[in-house]
DNA sequence: ACACTAACCTGCCAA
DNA sequence: ATTGGCAGGTTAGTG
């Protein structure tokens, strides 16, 4: 347990993994960037079910271009690949991943309280199309220190372009600035995900420009 | 419900039969009570899989004494029995009736919205040891009726003692006031069932005395 | 094929 | 409104 390095900069390495298997020297971050998207502190639920319920912003923000019932492929800073199922559950209008995600709440032994980091890596190949990378990184609450604390104080994601610290913003604000999210217009539109409705944009007053 | 005599009160003839089997003469409720424990309507998957859901609550209420994998005996109402095997699904924390279940859903022809219902019949043998009984009734659905319906003007369950309408509570009302179920005490302890740890009881907030 | 077990998917509810 | 937690219907896996 002491010899693992599960730590908030391991997804260093594995950016550093991939620029190696894209064939590109490494460079520094002209070549690649890695991109801390958003972490959330286990709860009882996600490691006793076999269900991990993803913060339904960052949901919407990063993962609204994949399919319904689509595996995705996460890769940990030991470059292992862990494919998980993300399910969108109409009813309560929530996102988890299902499928995998149990063997991997077991795979890393994971604890309530622990907390996991999602990271994006980007690999621009210059002529090829660019390649995006989802990095996970554990951080195990074993010391019994405050993963947000932890986290405040930290140098881990390089690159962090767009914004650094969305976790700290209101939701309506981090989901109108940009991105792949809901984009509101004037009047409101279906909001489209995975192909099924899942709500209504809404006209923001005073927002009209 | 004219010619057939499935119905509800049919538990009420199982008694009497309980009490000349027990070479007790049948003098009213003060030898034996039938209780109506709880009724649930057949879904697809009791009938066509092998295996009957049994409500959790009523799980943890009547049948908790039931050691993890053992074959309990329920009585018709023409004194036939039937041997089932009670099960408890760890991972999904889920009873079941396993063994036996699917042959008594072919020789009643069960379908998918009848309904059964779980009695108990205590019989007081005075100087003997009280031997208790399950005993089971059958509903159809052949005339389209709501069966919820159905229960909720009958005149069935003689002696139902504690909770006559434990399904219309909430859940956690249900658990709690009585009986076999969660005792809940000031700190939280963990629910054995079968042996097993499955769940702890949790200090609600102004509960205590 | 069958019995058993685990897992997945959906819904509900309350904090 | 979000989401943690769980109940339960159904299906899949395993021996």
């Amino acid at each position: 347990m002491e010899g693992q390095s599960n730590n908030v900069s391991d997804s260093r390495l594995m950016k550093g993994v991939l620029d190696e298997q894209n064939s590109q020297p490494t460079m520094g971050n002209s070549e690649s960037s890695l991109q801390q998207l958003f972490h959330k502190v286990l709860t009882p639920s996600d490691v006793g079910n076999k269900t991990f319920v993803i913060p339904r912003r960052y949901a919407l923000k990063y993962f609204s271009h994949i399919q319904h019932n689509e595996e995705v492929d996460f890769y940990d800073s030991s470059t292992q690949s862990w494919r998980f199922k993300l399910f969108y559950c109409q009813s309560s209008k929530k996102f988890t991943f299902t499928r995998g995600w149990h063997k991997f709440v077991q795979a890393k032994n994971l604890k309530a309280g622990d907390t996991i980091i999602f990271n994006l890596c980007e690999i621009k190949n210059g002529t090829h199309e660019n390649s995006n990378t989802f990095v996970i990184d554990v951080v195990k609450n074993d010391e019994g220190l405050s993963m947000d604390l932890a986290l405040n104080h930290n140098d881990v994601a390089v690159d962090v372009d767009a914004a650094p610290n969305d976790e700290g913003l209101p939701m309506d604000l981090a989901l109108n600035h940009n991105d792949v999210a809901v984009d509101v217009d004037a009047a409101p539109t279906p909001v489209l995900l995975f192909g099924k409705q899942i709500g209504w944009t809404k006209s923001k007053r005073g927002n009209e420009v």
